[in-house]
RNA sequence: UCCUCGGUAGCUCAGUCGGUAGAGCGGGUGGCUGUUAACCACUUGGUCGGCGGUUCGAGUCCGUCCCGGGGAGCCA
């Protein structure tokens, strides 16, 4: 055996392979087929790229009848050997081992995965070993390309990655339930006047996991100019959908000097650009995502990357929506948030593709959302998706120190809590936008996956912490 | 959290009116083949989600709990 071979990844081999040249492969066998010629087929595949490398592996070998011939789906092998045109149909390429060492057994009797399709309910029990199939093999590179793409979108325009804190001394980001951060022991904690006495714990005070990174974003766009921040964030809700997870990642771009407009098309560039990327970069897995998952996938993002966005406000939704024959469950009213059944019908049958609605009601809205000059709406902004709904949620930021202080109290907070947030309105104010992008979202989207614990590796969600 | 549908072999599922457990795939053995979701034959395989109840008898009916899917709410 060459030892003195590199091991080369198989998209390699099959992109740059020079027919006749020497390779050495590390993989996981999917299939053995074998031939009473004699000889046996091998695929394997590591994860490089959706496709295996077809091994021919004959009774030449030392270890044929020993080893070659108890190889199963599962095992890990060193393949040596030879690359050389396929005369079968469905490769273009395999390699002729010289040897062929087995670096992993997988018992057929026990090992979960075959070589056929599984319920993705099912795969989620073996989240350690589903990488190993293609969807998730596929969901695990598209996912990486779209990470890269986001960092290039936001580099290539000037803007400041911003690691904001996981852990936050703030409850009052206002964006849902979060959890506690403590190192107290719950059952012995200790309390003063009744109540647990944070003062003894880690940080002398109540911590949780951030919910959002927007406002201490807000701090660095207010002195870098375009700042956006990628991380996990946290939501303690009881959500039990296809689309929430209590751990999931987020993007946050902040711009100063930006208004509501610049927010859009920002917003808009940055989903075509990600949509174009992972198309060019990722061909191979959206066309399987395309023929196994969804066939509308790479025809919307295509579409996408053409077309306008369709931008509505808030009032013309409402028209629209109070004109249409659909029978909605819910009724609509001016100053009512919309249901799903709303926005999936002015996604779905109205626009036929993704909506950007604009000045909602400011009930309905944040508190840090900038008044409109009418005094009823502000400058918010939803993408909303076929079947997904809504994927970016933003708004252009109250700037007037007035008008913030004075919503903050309409809203029932203690302006105490909010110094820092206010000062940034004391000081150099300057009109300022950001959103917030759900990156699951965003990979279900582009893959079609219906369920949003099949886009990210190990899923948080109630009741779930396996793995 | 609410509504709804499910939980039967390793996986995907069928199981009629309450009468004693089935198929395909997978695994094993053999055959055949430059194969590729291979094919053919034989074979292996079960605490019917847990607990309790009704009944001569429960996969099947009732109660309850656990888990999963879909929908809703909250949101990204």
């Amino acid at each position: 055996m060459k030892q003195d071979l590199k091991r080369t990844r198989i998209a390699e081999v099959l992109r740059t392979g020079r027919i006749g040249s020497r390779y050495v492969v590390m993989g996981w066998v999917r299939t053995r087929r074998d031939s009473k010629g004699g000889f046996s087929f091998v695929e394997v595949n590591d994860g490089s790229c959706l496709s295996g490398l077809q091994i021919i592996a004959d009774k030449g070998l030392a270890n044929y009848e020993s080893e070659v011939l108890r190889l199963q789906t599962g095992c890990s092998i060193r393949v040596d050997g030879i690359l050389a045109e396929s005369p079968g149909k469905g490769q273009k390429v395999e390699l002729k081992a010289e040897a062929l060492k087995v670096m992993g057994w997988a018992d057929p009797d026990a090992y979960p995965l075959q070589k056929k399709r599984h319920s993705f309910e099912f795969l989620r029990t073996i989240a350690h070993l589903r990488p190993r199939t293609n969807t998730f093999g596929a969901v695990a590179r598209v996912r990486n390309a779209m990470a890269r793409a986001i960092h290039a979108f936001f580099q290539e325009r000037g803007f400041i990655y911003l690691h904001t804190p996981i852990i936050t001394g703030s409850d009052c980001e206002g964006a849902g339930e979060m959890f506690k951060v403590t190192t107290l022991e719950l059952n012995y904690a200790p309390e003063k006047d009744g109540a647990i006495d944070f003062s003894r714990d880690f940080f002398g005070a109540p911590a949780n996991l951030t919910v959002s990174g927007q406002l201490e974003a807000e701090i660095y766009a207010l002195a870098m100019g375009d700042v956006y921040t990628f991380g996990p964030t946290f939501r303690a809700e009881n959500s039990n959908t296809s689309r929430h997870l209590a751990e999931f990642w987020m993007v946050e771009p902040e711009m100063a000097f930006c208004d509501l407009d610049g927010n859009i098309d920002l917003a808009v560039a940055f989903l075509k650009q990600i949509f174009a990327s992972v198309l060019t970069d990722c061909g191979e897995d959206m066309q399987f995502f395309n023929r196994f998952i969804d066939s509308s996938v790479i025809p919307t993002l295509e579409q996408l990357i053409s077309k306008d966005f369709q931008v509505l406000t808030y009032t013309e939704g409402i028209d629209i929506l109070k004109k249409a024959k659909e029978n909605f469950e819910f009724p609509v009213d001016w100053g009512a948030d919309l249901q799903s059944e709303h926005e999936r019908y002015l996604c779905e049958k109205v626009v036929n593709g993704p909506v950007v609605l604009i000045d909602y009601p400011k009930e309905i809205k944040a508190f840090y959302m900038k008044i409109n000059p009418d005094g009823r709406t502000v400058r918010a902004m939803d993408v909303l998706v076929p079947k997904i709904g809504e994927i970016i949620g933003g708004s252009q930021r109250e700037d007037d120190y007035e008008t913030l202080l004075a919503k903050i109290r309409e809203a029932g907070l203690n302006p105490e809590d909010y110094w820092w947030y206010l000062d940034l309105r004391k000081y150099g104010s300057a009109p300022h936008s950001g959103f917030g992008l759900g990156f699951e979202r965003l990979i279900q989207f582009v893959t079609g996956l219906a369920n949003i614990r099949d886009v990210i590796p190990f899923p948080r969600t109630p009741g779930n912490l396996a793995f």
